[in-house]
DNA sequence: GGTATGCAAATAAGG
DNA sequence: ACCTTATTTGCATAC
């Protein structure tokens, strides 16, 4: 239902069940700090970044999409190149039939149906050359539960000792393919939950069969393979997988970084994308559709970057975020305008519009982002079981008398404090519904402005 | 300085 | 126009 919503707890092979109210093995502990994951596989600490770590940490997990091996690499399991910069180590590919089902029946509905947007989500790299030779066969390297949506307990493999213990792999930087591993190698979806959608497109679908080949733009061959025809499969996981390695690997060995890479996608294709989400791709980090989406646009660039040595000269970073991000910037919303948000939450979690443009108002900021902060903001209370005062709506909903607290942009010691850390200032006499501990840096509210889009760019 | 991760803002899609 | 739900994406920051 919620994709990010907390999973149920994990069983894992050695019969393990994790405890949800020992979520603490990472993530935020309460002191700002995310906690290295420490249990039977203390080496996974961030190899699973979202995965274990975050899931296991806070509940709120994470992003362990199709790919059980997804960020297996990031510390323990590294191979470094020449210049000693991590390569993703080999993973055995898990292998999800129906993510892959799902997701032809997805994409070739954007593509193909030609869904007019006029302004499509994924711009079509310049000369798409397709190639996706589809050969997976393979059974699913986990079991996932096809009615019980993500992640299913018992039949998730334990994470693998073996992947973490040295670090490292023989010294070159071929990647051996997961036909050349153990099919039981036993990695996996330490997954968890609350992120899980990153995970969960792949993961959910099921059932639905739909062979029909699709096609996805592509920015033509990389690593030589044959690409004649302007058709092409999804790529299978294993595929994917690999490409996230090679992508990965050429990268660092030409030198770019991930975020070179994010701008460049930007320059070449008007599509922006942050360090982040390379990141997370050549993690395998995103889920499979996403992966999909993207995998044409970094193919490209690679041909791209194999091919031009000058391509970073191509790049002016100030020019391509100006013409180039349609997405709006991300607002930074200063944590004491959250902590007044929360406090109008807890009064009312679904403000009208006339209200909603008060609070608005009265924050200084944009209509929008206070109705996207509330959507949001029911949401998370959705995905945390926590309740809300749908029954006030409306209802003792007074924005006059609400601000009647603290002025937002006074300093003020915070009055609540808020699950998010936020500090809620204080309406009236309703008391928040829930509590917990703050974070690192709310003890001493920031005056305002309140909102802004974050990084001080103009979208 | 580059990369990985937590959290949540923004967006998509379907009511 | 706005909701819910699912998903994508990126800022801030830890590593």
């Amino acid at each position: 239902m919620y994709s990010q919503q907390p999973f149920p707890p994990f069983a894992f092979n050695a019969g393990l069940i994790q405890d949800p109210a020992n979520c603490h093995f990472g993530g935020y502990t309460g002191l700002g700090h995310p906690q290295p994951f420490s249990f039977a596989f203390s080496t996974l600490k961030s190899e699973n970044g979202d995965s274990g770590v975050q899931g296991m940490g806070d509940c709120s997990a994470p992003v362990m999409p199709w790919n059980s091996m997804a960020s297996f690499d990031h510390h323990g399991q590294v191979e470094t190149n020449q210049q000693g910069n991590p390569i993703r180590a080999p993973s055995p590919t898990p292998t999800l039939s129906d993510s892959r089902i799902k997701v032809k029946e997805e994409v070739a509905h954007e593509t193909d149906s030609g869904e007019e947007s006029p302004e499509p989500k994924y711009p079509s790299p310049p000369n798409p050359s397709l190639y996706y030779p589809n050969t997976w066969t393979g059974s699913p390297f986990w079991q996932v539960n096809p009615t019980a949506g993500n992640n299913s307990n018992s039949t998730n493999p334990m994470p693998s000792q073996t992947l973490v213990k040295n670090g490292s792999l023989p010294g070159n930087t071929t990647y051996p393919t997961p036909a050349n591993q153990s099919p039981n190698t036993p990695v996996d979806c330490v997954v968890s939950s609350m992120e899980s959608s990153r995970c969960s497109s792949a993961n959910s679908s099921n059932g639905a069969i739909n062979e029909r080949a699709t096609t996805i733009p592509n920015g033509g061959m990389v690593d030589g393979g044959q690409s004649s025809d302007n058709e092409e499969e999804v790529p299978s996981e294993s595929e994917m997988e690999q490409f996230a390695k090679d992508l990965k690997h050429k990268r660092v060995s030409m030198g770019y970084t991930q975020a070179d890479v994010g701008y460049a996608l930007g320059v070449l294709y008007g599509k922006m994308f942050s360090q982040t989400t390379i990141c997370r791709f050549e993690s395998l980090q995103l889920s499979f559709k996403n992966m999909c989406q993207l995998k044409p646009f970094l193919e490209r660039w690679l041909v791209e970057a194999e091919n031009n040595d000058n391509l970073q000269e191509l790049i002016n970073r100030e020019q391509v975020i100006a013409q180039t991000r349609k997405r709006k910037r991300r607002t930074n919303i200063e944590n004491i305008v959250k902590g007044t948000l929360e406090s109008y939450f807890m009064k009312c979690s679904k403000p009208g519009a006339q209200e909603m443009v008060q609070i608005a108002k009265e924050l200084n900021m944009d209509k929008d982002v206070v109705r996207v902060w509330f959507c949001n903001r029911r949401q998370k209370g959705k995905r945390q079981g926590m309740p809300t005062v749908d029954e006030n709506d409306g209802e003792g909903y007074d924005v006059g008398q609400t601000m009647a607290s603290p002025p937002v942009g006074h300093y003020s010691l915070p009055q609540v404090v808020t699950s998010q850390g936020y500090m809620a200032a204080p309406l009236g006499s309703t008391p928040p519904l829930y509590a917990s501990a703050f974070h690192k840096n709310e003890l001493f509210p920031q005056p305002l402005p309140h909102a802004m889009p974050m990084g001080g760019h103009i979208g």
